[in-house]
RNA sequence: GGGGAGGUUCCCGAGUGGCCAAAGGGAACAGACUGUAAAUCUGUCGGCUUCGCCUUCGGAGGUUCGAAUCCUCCCCUCCCCA
């Protein structure tokens, strides 16, 4: 086992906080002592089973922990997720039925050990005891905790300086979180820094429940693809650790060079020192930074499939973009028949465009080329059995066979 | 319990009887320029084989030649007082 600085230095990395460091080099120095590694709670809702990049930069902390020797707790929020974390977006939620959350769990899982190590992370879930909490055990947790303290949370302030709802049980939701790390005795409890405060009420409960309080690490929140928000599945910004790798390729080319940046530091895996020299000679105008990006897009999709599709996403990346050629994928359909269709139509029937309406306008606007030809007439009737090869914009392909 | 303000198209937000598919902004999409970056400029932004028709303004009814706009009931939210 490391050293407690060696270990506190990659614990430390990329963190946003760590309350309370002290804490923490002590909690390591009774762990190496007794040899009894160190409980890391990190719990994820059961309701989204989609990860995306966004997840993993918590994930890829959890991985540290377990290569440094500790459990490394992985708690699905099955019974709060019918509260659903009040972030003012999520409204309540209905309750999940055991199948519902199984399922769930299954499709997270599978996706969370692309990370994880497997045979070293504790599954569990919070209702596994709150199931049992009586009425009465419900209300002895509420009064562990006032009501002007939890107001404080930033987000509930802003609902109420906003004049929007705050249900009464949302006030639930931190209590219970903390509740889990009373119930699963925390050493460490990691999260994204929206969390602090939900975290922080884990200490309280646990010194309140007179369990020894959990040393609380944040991490960033990784922007998602606009560069501004959250990254996140609903918002349309995300990227999706199961997507395609060619799709996922040119995801990350697309992020702005700022925000590239970010994504270095938070989801690859170069050290400190290179990421700096990059950055100098990006300045210095010695590297571009496409070519940054696309070393970037190489390592992130490597790390989810494989060195070898990454390569070719990269390829036709270049070909399609810049040598406006086409993708090796393109998808193919088979013709309708011998009558001619109406092109609209047959945008939308393949779903490279929303309805025939989006179809007339995007054909105005000049996005629509068939055979390689732009194509400017909105009422044009595409021949029957006949190959057609149409493009929409820059990234919608279809390929009409006749056979 | 009493009083007040509200619920509009993806979001914010105008609109208080016809000129409203509904101002403006944001997001998004497309075109130009590029490094599929940023910035900028331009266009589009409910649906429909579209010079016209159909469906939208919390829900259900009603008044009217005509309603997002007026009336009734209901649902939801916020604020103040208790």
């Amino acid at each position: 086992m490391l050293s407690v600085q060696d270990q506190l230095k990659i614990i430390r990395r990329g963190a946003t906080e760590v309350i309370d460091e002290k804490e923490l080099a002590a909690q390591l120095e009774k762990s190496i002592k007794t040899g009894r590694p160190l409980r890391v709670k990190a719990g994820f809702d059961p309701t989204a089973p989609d990860l995306h990049l966004g997840h993993t930069v918590l994930l890829q902390k959890m991985k540290q922990f377990q290569d440094l020797g500790h459990e490394v707790i992985f708690l699905i929020g099955d019974f709060t997720g019918m509260i659903g974390d009040p972030t003012g977006k999520s409204e309540t939620r209905k309750s999940l039925t055991h199948e519902e959350v199984k399922s769930n769990a299954k499709t997270y899982l599978d996706q969370v050990f692309k990370i994880l190590d497997k045979s070293k992370t504790t599954v569990a879930y919070n209702s596994e005891w709150m199931n049992k909490f009586s009425s009465v055990d419900m209300i002895g947790l509420a009064s562990r905790y006032t009501v002007a303290r939890m107001l404080e949370r930033d987000d509930f302030q802003k609902r109420m300086a906003n004049h929007l709802p705050v249900s009464i049980h949302e006030l639930m939701y931190p209590l219970i979180q903390g509740y889990d790390s009373v119930a699963l005795k925390a050493d460490v409890e990691l999260g994204g820094t929206d969390q602090k405060f939900n975290l922080l009420v884990g200490r309280d409960m646990q010194r309140s429940y007179g369990v020894a309080p959990q040393t609380v690490i944040t991490m960033p929140l990784l922007e998602g693809t606009d560069g501004v928000q959250k990254m996140s599945k609903s918002l349309g910004n995300s990227i999706g650790v199961l997507d395609p790798p060619r799709e996922m390729f040119g995801k990350i080319m697309s992020i702005s060079d700022e925000l590239m940046w970010r994504y270095y530091e938070l989801l690859s895996d170069i050290t400190a020192d290179e990421l700096d020299s990059l950055k100098s000679q990006a300045k210095a105008g010695e590297l571009n930074p496409k070519n940054a990006k696309v070393r970037l897009a190489e390592e992130i999709v490597s790390k989810y499939h494989t060195a070898q599709t990454s390569a070719a996403s990269a390829m036709e990346f270049e070909t399609v973009f810049k040598k406006k050629g086409l993708p090796d994928d393109i998808p193919e359909a088979r013709t309708w028949g011998e009558d001619a269709r109406w092109i609209c139509k047959v945008l939308t029937e393949h779903s490279l465009t929303e309805s025939t309406s989006a179809a007339r306008r995007l054909i105005q606007a000049g996005a629509v080329t068939v055979n390689g030809q732009k194509i400017s007439d909105k009422d044009l009737q595409l021949e029957g059995n006949q190959d057609h090869l149409i493009k929409v914009g820059k990234k919608r392909f279809l390929k009409i066979t006749a056979n």
